[in-house]
DNA sequence: TGTACATCAGTGAACGCGCGTTCACTGATGTAC
DNA sequence: TGTACATCAGTGAACGCGCGTTCACTGATGTAC
């Protein structure tokens, strides 16, 4: 063997990440594979030895998120500390804070590219689904005895967390962007049974 | 004059009418001047005599949705009823529908076109900011005394509606997207405080 | 009423450009001797 | 230890295609006489 199986593993998860911030950004169709190889410090043609197509590489990063702990598990970015409530309530905090609402680049992909998936085929839907069902899981979890939220109510919430972002980042003003948040957050904290811990 | 003022106007429309359902398929990069010309029955060459550009199209399109009834005013759809309850409820109840969930060409565009919005330019931004406002309106509107939402609670409603939605078309599996849309309606009957009409 | 005219909505060929994909190649690397 | 080799990751020119936009034109129409 020429290289180490890892050197192609590394390279191959450059390209995904440089996809991923890429694709959140300016969507499927706003991104050319020669930025994203370019981005991963690479030329053109070496994409086609790494996937098959900009199809398959937009499934990839899109299930990578979530599902892929090497491309980065951005869950794992939420630190989870117990003494600070319920796991829910943490995530749906970070989820429709202002740093998620502005880091566009690392953004979760359910909010960023929701309509750019409904368009997709359905290995990227699958995808989507499978990120959804993390997020539901996260949110039914708990470190301690308050706030368990059924699986209709954890998908309630995700939709507005999602919902909440995605109507704040298409509005034109910041103030009414915030307004959005903020309504979304409180309203996702009462259906989480969660506001005992603070407003 | 060569042709009636009339006859400009309603060219003019034809061309937006099909820019908004192919828009709403596909996207705005997704759609070509020339398929949107020849859904109107017009040829590529006389799109720049109505519109200077693609961009130019897409936030007239975006505008057009809610505010300009002449463009067919999407809310009009639901037909109200007082007798029927709260205003809010009808059109939660019309907006996360199956049948809303399926016809994608006449879709609501802020829940066909979210993350594209977000990548677009300010006028585009601030049609979406407008369309949110007619919703939330509608929203707190009311024809008898029950569920009169606060703005906040109005703009959660709308965040769980369009999120809700935008969730279940990017689902691959029709069950989960049905199970989405379910409990968003519950949700946001709740929180409009609708619930004493019909589960 | 009939005709010549000016207007401009609509046509379709043409433009330059960037894209996804292919392909012949180069050269860095681990292995065999 | 040193060298020849086979492998294949990565290169960059080339392809065909569709796009947004331009432009010289055509021809349907309302108006003036």
């Amino acid at each position: 063997l020429p290289y180490t199986p890892e050197h192609r593993t590394q390279t191959r998860r450059r390209i995904v990440r440089s996809a991923q911030r890429l694709f959140n950004q300016h969507g499927f169709q706003g991104v050319s594979i020669d930025q994203i190889m370019a981005e991963a410090k690479l030329t053109r043609g070496g994409f086609y030895r790494h996937f098959s197509s900009k199809s398959d590489l937009y499934a990839e990063a899109m299930d990578c998120f979530f599902t892929n702990p090497e491309c980065g598990n951005r869950w794992e970015g939420v630190e989870v500390d117990p003494a600070k409530g319920a796991v829910g309530a943490q995530i749906v905090r970070a989820y429709l804070s202002r740093q998620h609402f502005q880091d566009i680049q690392d953004s979760c992909p359910m909010v960023a590219l929701p309509s750019d998936v409904a368009r997709s085929n359905d290995s990227v839907k699958r995808a989507y689904e499978t990120a959804l069902g993390a997020m539901i899981e996260h949110l039914q979890a708990d470190t301690d005895k308050t706030g368990h939220p059924t699986r209709a109510e954890a998908l309630a919430i995700a939709a507005m967390c999602i919902g909440g972002m995605v109507v704040a980042r298409a509005s034109e003003d910041v103030a009414v962007a915030d307004e959005v948040r903020e309504a979304a957050k409180a309203a996702a904290m009462v259906m989480g049974g969660w506001t005992e811990f603070d407003a």
